[in-house]
DNA sequence: AGGCGCGGTTACTTCAACGTCACCGCCCAG
DNA sequence: CTGGGCGGTGACGTTGAAGTAACCGCGCCT
């Protein structure tokens, strides 16, 4: 069971899961909430460059997809925390932010390498 | 060590690498490429819903970040290969589709359960 | 020689995501 | 009752990512 689905078809369900999670915001969202819940102006701060419209587009996407919820916290605030399926979450994505931060400077000497010799088939041999 | 970058800042180049791999593409073909090297077409009809140029340029960046190279293979034609580099993106990417077709279903509740929700807001009480 | 499949590239278009900015109601402090 | 911060929403414009389709050289078959 559950090979029913298959990410690598176009049309299954899964593959538009699969978008939704492999995705830096939702990365960063469900990082930073897996500490604690946290209000809509902490996230905002929390995940730097990202603007108020595309937060509230991506808070309401995880939201309708069961990965978060919104509820009115003890101290009157709103607040957005993961809901269980949302935990289950947080490995698979904290492993690529691990990947990404430990990994840079890989990144950054490959594409030293190619782009340097990018250069020299540009300039003749 | 190492924690000299984060994701969570806008400008650092982790940030460039997580916006890379947190990616629906390169998961998939990530993914294909852990089996065994593939040639343009074998990924082309892989990787459902692609076009040739999304993945020309899909390929073409991850070997610019050092994930795969282009090399012509004993029979004489080209394949795409996980590099070192690439093949410990082989796991986390791994785990995100996992994730994506084994919570389908819970997905799939999730939205139906928030679109009638707010469907019975529209339609008054 | 002609046609086909492969592995792309190019030019042009389209479309969805994102940015900007103004505005809103609510609550609290002064 | 005014001003500011919070938590958004909405209208609009821009950009960049992706789609479309035509074309290309190469090698293979016939």
């Amino acid at each position: 069971m559950t090979r029913e689905w298959t990410v690598f078809s176009a049309q299954c369900p899964s593959r538009q899961s699969l978008a939704r999670i492999a995705n830096k915001w939702t990365a960063m969202i469900i990082i930073l909430l897996h500490e604690q819940p946290l209000r809509f102006g902490e996230l905002h701060r929390g995940a730097d460059g990202i603007t108020k419209k595309v937060l509230a587009d991506t808070l309401r996407a995880l939201e309708r997809d069961g990965m978060i919820d919104h509820a009115t916290h003890s101290d009157g605030h709103g607040r957005y925390e993961l809901t269980e399926l949302g935990r289950t979450l947080h490995e698979p994505l904290r492993a690529l932010q691990v990947w990404a931060e430990s990994h840079v400077e890989d990144v950054l000497d490959a594409q030293d390498r190619y782009d340097t010799a990018a250069d020299e088939q540009t300039l003749g041999h």
